[in-house]
DNA sequence: CGTTTCATTGAGTGCGATCAAGCCGTGTGG
DNA sequence: CCACACGGCTTGATCGCACTCAATGAAACG
């Protein structure tokens, strides 16, 4: 990889999340809500990408919390990590289509062995990025600023009108690092404050972007 | 870069922290304490090393609070970024001699580019892992277990029978998502309770690494 | 219609933030 | 040498937010 090739994929990770360039023969497969792609402390030697659907990674810390690695949903790729064995799992949110993809097979598209390589390392860099945001997330000062963010941040990545949810109240509870209850409470504050609007409990609407930001910002 | 030496780069990761393989030639040069090593939003073409002393990586949030992005230590790699700019800043926690090279000087050193670009490499993938434990600490459940996981990672960082605390506690603070008043209050308890002890409010030793190691997990 | 699962709501508590003094080492000048 | 100021750290008192425990509500399923 010249340094040019290089300083590409640094100019990638400025892009848009979903990554374009894994459009390898990769096997398409079907996994059902709540079922389990890969585990933790499995070998890691296979690539995987959403096609439909949303995926969470997950681990177990040393104090048995459950630790939400990050959700993924279309035209994501996961499944990258920087050892040889898995360091969370990962499990499909609801009904999924998953493009998978063995590394050794990458490797062997010889033609242009730059584009496997600098997709991977592209697919690191963003992975570093929305961690270093996570962290940012996570020290937000009150509950309420978490979970306005989470749904902001959600509602811009899908960007229609009204939102769905992939996940259920746990799941954004260990993502934010709060109780479900919390969790449950700030919907219901942000609710009637008219910020957001619910129908169900997975359906949302932006009411007030400008609201929101300044919840964050504040 | 084949498979073969990708996979080799993963491994690397596992390695400890110290980054070996950038013995390449660079200009050594010092800081004083508190001294800014590069600004935040600044063009990042340049890569440090730590020679001796410490260094801070710092950004403000949106909402003017500090985040403290990691601290690096003698052998470690700073200022890579995965962008075109640097997104945090970098200041000397102390008198530092640091070494500095050009990026571009990196990759012209073409015997053997495969050693800078894995260097590289590895170098990201390991910002990616630490910060992934930190996410783990931050979303530890009290201010001891934080303090005292941190109190445990410096000790065994430096592995003499002392410590020497390379930053003042409001670093620690930022780092850990407390206050400094919270975080003099566990120091004074952890030592209250013989688990470590100070000498000076910057030297400590541990006494009971049993238990603070109870502390962390239950 | 019961069962299960998930979300909401309520009451009470505790931990860490906040505000406010005090303490101590260091440096400075008389 | 002391007096003083200054910054970093510690300690104290109080308060509020988020956790905990517990009960209720609301869908989805057989």
């Amino acid at each position: 990889m010249t340094f040019a090739a290089l300083n590409t994929v640094f100019a990638d990770t400025a892009a848009p999340r979903r990554d374009a360039g894994l459009d390898v023969p990769g096997v398409r497969m079907a996994f059902a809500a709540g079922e389990e792609i890969y585990a933790q402390d499995e070998e890691a030697d296979l690539i995987y990408r959403v096609i439909e659907g949303s995926v969470r990674t997950t681990r177990l810390g040393s104090d048995g919390r459950r630790q939400i690695g990050d959700f993924y949903y279309p035209g994501d790729v996961f499944g990258l990590e920087t050892g040889a064995e898995h360091r969370f799992s990962a499990e499909a949110l609801c009904d999924c289509q998953i493009s998978v993809t063995r590394r050794a097979v990458l490797s062997r598209q010889g033609d242009d062995g730059f584009r496997v390589e600098r997709m991977i390392w592209a697919a690191t860099a963003r992975e570093l990025q929305r961690t270093q945001e996570h962290l940012l997330l996570l020290r937000r000062r009150t509950a309420c600023e978490k979970v306005a963010s989470f749904l902001l941040d959600l509602a811009d990545r899908f960007g229609g009108e009204t939102t769905t949810l992939p996940m259920g109240r746990q799941d954004m509870a260990d993502y934010l690092g709060l109780t479900i209850e919390t969790v449950s409470r700030m919907v219901t504050q942000l609710q009637a404050d008219g910020l957001v609007e619910f129908s169900g409990n997975r359906r949302f609407r932006i009411r007030s972007r400008s609201g929101l930001s300044r919840l964050i910002v504040a």
